[in-house]
RNA sequence: GUCCCCAUCGUCUAGCCUGGUCAGGACAUCGGAUUUUCGAUCCGACGACAGGGGUUCAAAUCCCCUUGGGGACGCCA
């Protein structure tokens, strides 16, 4: 039988980084088997619910590269199915009504066995179980008993889901034996925490995948972190694509243990991911970045620009660092570092070594890199100044920062005129 | 409180099932090399089997207890 896995997000909210990871491993273990990956939208709760979050959680679906091969099927638009089929639980007399609820009544004294793929056998005791609200009084059925006639309805085989449902298993596995249905596979895999072990949460970093998506972070780095968070490939390697390694994942070897969501190894996996990009691959994403944080690329021609990401490419961890590095390119009012200013450009002899530069570069007709870098080695030489004496005035007065790319590609992007505009004034 | 899940460097992990290798790797941190700075890169350092009992010639590995962390106990999902 081939297997057939769901993801079944609820619109009530953006799409968490945890609900993400789930998505994920529920798409792989689809991919991996032949399988079918189904999506299911959990709105039974009509006043939460909005299509707004249904249409973002789609879009950070699609954007983490994760497709679905049937639904989005809608619980809201099924009442009358859990309806029936609570109904027939009742005329078998494992049910009972009170008022217009309908109540499943917990044969005391059984032992309900889980078979776990991830964690192994998990027994509970029925004694330790109330009797569960199949429909509520209001007519909408109780999460636990839509999702069980619903991944029934839908031959789910495999239900791949997180941790905080162990409990709910036993009571859904009742389910299936009051609707006379085989139970599917279990893979109850480790919540994710914050940094510190407590709960995901705003304060720490963040927990929607769109926030990510907004800082700069590429959909191959967050997928590649949030699998190696609990999975890895026998070899070891940690650069990972979904697509390369459908081939070798399984949920059998999901990790036990709870993971903590460490954003500095996430940086380090974008960083690795932007590095092997070409510029004219990263000048897509970044256009929409750029003009989304204010800066015009009307005038802003598209060929310098990728030579401007050239430069930086190797220097940024994640889309939007490129922009905090390297507004002296688009704009005059530039972020000015105070400390290095006083450091670099206020002392009197750095001022007398710019106006030495200035003289100088005013004379080049060729503004390229060899001549400008030509020209600051002689100068240095014949003054006796060690050519940091007069490179790093130079770059903070040209580009407010003491640390960049290499200075003499910098200035021949920024070109002859801005350069010298831009000492004049620092001096 | 009751039930359930879990326990190797700060973090993610390999090793555990089928006891016997200096407990290996990655991120982070700190040094060094290189560089006009930053970054990248290359080298190196720091750093863990939660504690206590067993079993055994031998325990990170098997068993028990304690402790610690997490989850669930809704007519929320």
């Amino acid at each position: 039988m081939s297997v057939r896995v769901r993801f079944a997000p609820s619109p009530t909210g953006f799409l968490h980084l945890g609900s993400a990871r789930t998505a994920l491993f529920n798409w792989l273990y689809a991919r991996h088997t032949g399988g079918k990956f189904v999506l299911r939208v959990e709105d039974t709760d009509k006043q939460r619910s909005k299509k707004e979050f249904l249409d973002d959680i789609l879009n950070d679906l699609k954007w983490m590269g994760i497709d679905w091969d049937e639904g989005p099927f809608f619980q809201s638009e099924r009442f009358d199915l859990y309806k029936q089929m609570a109904e027939d639980i009742l005329a078998k007399g494992l049910a009972y009504r009170e008022g217009e609820a309908i109540i499943f009544r917990v044969e005391k004294g059984r032992k309900i066995k889980v078979d776990d793929l991830v964690h192994g056998e998990i027994v509970v005791s029925t004694d330790e179980i109330k009797d569960q609200v199949l429909m509520k009084s209001d007519g909408s059925p109780a999460y636990n008993f839509a999702c069980v006639v619903d991944d029934a309805d839908l031959k789910i085989t495999h239900i791949i889901r997180g941790d905080d449902h162990i409990s709910n298993t036993p009571k859904q596995i009742m389910f299936y034996e009051a609707l006379g249905v085989k139970p599917p596979k279990f893979a109850h895999i480790p919540l994710m925490m914050g940094k510190d072990g407590a709960k995901l949460s705003k304060r720490h970093c963040g927990v929607a995948v769109s926030e990510y998506k907004n800082q700069g972070f590429l959909p191959e780095a967050l997928d590649n972190y949030l699998l190696l968070l609990g999975w890895q490939p026998e070899d070891g390697r940690e650069m990972i694509s979904l697509k390369g390694i459908v081939e070798e994942f399984d949920v059998v070897n999901i990790n036990k243990v709870q993971v903590r969501f460490d954003r500095d190894k996430l940086k380090w996996l974008n960083g690795e991911y932007i590095r092997a990009k070409s510029a004219g691959d990263i000048y897509l994403l970044l256009k929409r970045q750029l003009e989304n944080s204010g800066i015009e690329l009307e005038g802003v021609d598209e060929e310098k620009l990728k030579k401007i990401i050239g430069l930086y490419q190797v220097r940024i961890k994640t889309l939007t660092e490129f922009i905090e590095l390297t507004d002296y390119f688009f704009k005059d009012d530039y972020e000015v570092d105070e400390k290095g200013k006083r450091k670099y450009i206020d002392k009197e002899e750095n001022k007398e070594n710019l106006k030495l530069v200035l003289s100088e570069l005013k004379n080049i007709d060729n503004f390229s890199r060899e001549k400008i870098e030509e020209v600051y080695r002689t100068l240095a030489d014949k003054n006796s100044l060690k050519p940091a004496n007069i490179i790093h005035p130079t770059r903070m007065a040209i580009s407010g920062k003491t640390k960049g790319a290499g200075l003499f590609e910098v200035m021949e992007l920024l070109g002859k005129e801005t350069v010298l505009k831009r000492i004049e004034k620092a001096i």
